[in-house]
DNA sequence: ACGTATTAGTACAGAAACCGATATACTGAT
DNA sequence: ATCAGTATATCGGTTTCTGTACTAATACGT
């Protein structure tokens, strides 16, 4: 019947999707130095020009799969422009259920012989 | 030198199309198998609706990554309106390689132990 | 102090991708 | 003969995504 799990996201997660997820498992981070995170693990395979970044930042944010973190006015003078975002639990949820499905995925192509 | 694996092609890879090539490993399919297994593969994450299945199917051809097997008039009776499929070279590439990209990212995703 | 590179983000236009509705036609079951 | 499923196709509109240009502050060398 309805979603078992309560993130309900109409939302195709591209690899650049899921790297940028990826990213923030280990806390919070802002959206620069997850670009950069994306492009050195994907080895050169993903470059995250500004459009895409940041409009991926809102589309994420905007189906609840990560959230900004508030504190703007705590950050030190040369970092206020920052904005640092972190993974809700719908988006823990998510990427892992993703990472199963394409693990399988990976798995099938090994099995092809296609990598 | 010019391109290793001919395809022209400002053609992003989307999980659809990723798909789509992947169903083909094994051989010809027509389109309406391919799409469910699609479905069945990406565990209900793609579904492909006739619009976006032929849209995709032209788009593939059209920058040649697969191709229409020829050979309407040797089908049986009822298959005759089957249209089939198989990858080209550069199709099979293109595959590879996205491939390659997924198991960096299930690599990280393990290195991150979310799965 | 000055120019340049790097960091960090915003705004926007346009192309590519996607979806639903609609249509056609054949097959098999009720 | 009607209905559901298979199979392909097109059209119109919406969403998604990318590149380019832009702003602005800090860091660094000279």
């Amino acid at each position: 019947m309805s979603d078992s799990d309560g993130a309900k996201s109409p939302l195709r997660i591209t690899p650049a999707f899921f790297y940028l997820l990826l990213t923030l498992v280990d806390g919070e981070r802002h959206g620069y130095a997850m670009a950069q995170e994306v492009r050195e693990r994907s080895e050169g395979g993903i470059k995250l020009g500004p459009g895409s970044l940041y409009w991926s930042l809102g589309r994420l944010a905007e189906v609840g799969l990560i959230e900004e973190v508030p504190g703007g006015s705590t950050l030190a003078p040369g970092e206020e422009r920052r904005r640092y975002y972190q993974l809700t639990e719908p988006g823990r949820a998510v990427l892992k259920r993703e990472a199963e499905t394409l693990s399988k995925v990976v798995k099938f192509a090994r099995a092809k012989r296609v990598v």
